[in-house]
Formats: C-alpha cells, structure tokens, sequence
DNA sequence: GAAATACTACGAAAAACTTCGTAGAAAAGT
DNA sequence: ACTTTTCTACGAAGTTTTTCGTAGTATTTC
C-alpha cells in the first residue's frame, strides 16, 4: 500500500479523516480558507488519489463522495519511518530526541510520554 | 536559511555531514554503493545545492571539494517541524509517541529518552 | 607530445507534481 | 423551456526535481 502521499495528497487526506466522506466541492471549499485553489486543481487530484488507491469514491449520484481509503496510523507511520530512514539515518530515537528536546511540552504531554514509556518497558520483551 | 532539502539533496547532505568534505567524485562513489547514479547528476545537484547555500565549495584547484553550510541539527529540526505540522497536526506528542510506539526500544534508548524526560521536567518552566 | 582520462559548465530531456481551462452533460433556478 | 450553475473528464501548461549528454579544458598516462 501506498504510504507516501504528495503534500497537496497530505492535505486532503486531513480533511477526509477529519470530517468524514466530502465531495470534490466541500474539500476544495476547505482548502480555501487556507489558500487559493481552483476546483479542478482539487478535483483531479481527488482523482489521481482514488486512482493510487488513497481515496475510494461512490459515484451513484452525479455529485460523486469520496472517502480514505488508509488509515491515518498507516501514513503516519510511513512518514515517520521515511523521515527516520532519511533524516536520522534509521535512529528511531534519534527522532524521538529530537521531536523532545528544545520545545516546551505540557505536563499532560509528558505524563503521556512517561506512561508510554512504562508500558513500553513492562510490555515489550528486551534482550539486552 | 533553507531547511527543506529535497530527497536527493538529503541524501548527499548526509555524506557530508558524516565525511566532511569531499569532491564530487567521492560523493558520487558513496551513492552509487546503493544505487547507480551518473557522475554529472550528482554534480548537477551539488551545483544546485550551492546555488541554495546549502553548500560551500572550494574552487581552488581543479577539483572542487565541497562542504555542507548548514549544521545537520538545522535540517533534522526544520524536517521534523515540517512533519509534526503537515502529519501529525501540529502535535509534537503525536510523533513522539507515533515514533515510540509499535516498536523496539532497547533499554539503553529508553533510558536516554527518560533522562531527556527528566532533565526536561526540571528545567523547562511550565504554566500548567 | 599524443591519447586517454577527469573535471566543470551548461542545457535540455525526463519525471513527478500542481494547476487550470475547456468541453459536455446533468441539475437547478426563473 | 431556456438560461445559469454545477459537476466530471480530459488534456495540457507550468513547476520542481532528477537525470544525463555534450562541449570545452585541464591533467594524467603511455
């Protein structure tokens, strides 16, 4: 499967996981509180989408609704792992210090992170 | 300053800051231990990049030897920002825990991650 | 010192992605 | 009913990135 959407592919697929099914229209009406965009810009990149496979569409009526057709995990994972690989040389953590380090986190983020962390350490059997 | 190298540029970014300086040549032997590329395509990149500033290069003799012009900690930090905004929501957290979670950590990277964790507790004033 | 090799500069083709105009059909408005 | 709006499909132009061939010099090799 594919997991390396384009950057304007990126951008519809927020909205679709966000707001559920949209049509053509409803999502290029969404990318235009941001920036300017015609809507057989959108339209077609909808439909290089579906073509991938990122996207299905129900074309019963006329005004065809498209949904995802990857989870968000599943990219998300891709792009993170693609940014290790390329940009941490395949250090994981190497990311994780990185995404940390130098940024202000809440108490709440670092509660999360610290309860991850256990049940990393409880869960996962280590051999070293 | 630039922060977002394409996949090529990356890829010799890389070399560099692992090697230091190097001519095009050399660069051109590296990637080609992994995939075959033309001598003057990687040439051409390397123009480019100095175009862009991401490289410096001496034109002394013959043979020029190039240098990266931006400190690696630069470009892992824009390309993670870049990440977190267009993947993750803007959410640091999320890729923190998308980077830790489902996956092996050794006991050692868990435990530079909660020293990091610590030293970030104490030191990082927060409002909450 | 002539031939082969190595180097840069340049331009342009190829590929991937983005953008939009136009055509033609369906639906909605009046 | 007919005019306007809305929709998809399609093709093509524009952009960015990648690739490489060729030309022109310098250097090395024999």
């Amino acid at each position: 499967m594919e997991t390396k959407p384009t950057e304007s592919e990126l951008e519809i697929l927020q909205i679709l996981w966000e707001k559920g099914e949209q049509t053509v229209r409803e999502v290029n009406e969404t990318l235009n509180r941001h920036r300017r965009v015609g809507y057989t810009t959108t339209l077609k990149i909808m439909q290089i989408m579906a073509e991938k496979g990122f996207l299905s569409r129900d074309t019963g009526s006329r005004t065809h609704v498209y949904h995802t057709n990857v989870p968000m995990e599943v990219i998300r994972e891709g792009m993170t792992d693609h940014l290790v690989e390329t940009v941490f040389r395949g250090s994981r953590t190497g990311l994780v210090l990185q995404a940390l380090g130098n940024h202000r986190i809440t108490s709440q983020e670092l509660e999360e992170i610290k309860d991850l962390l256990q049940t990393l350490e409880k869960t996962d059997g280590r051999t070293d």
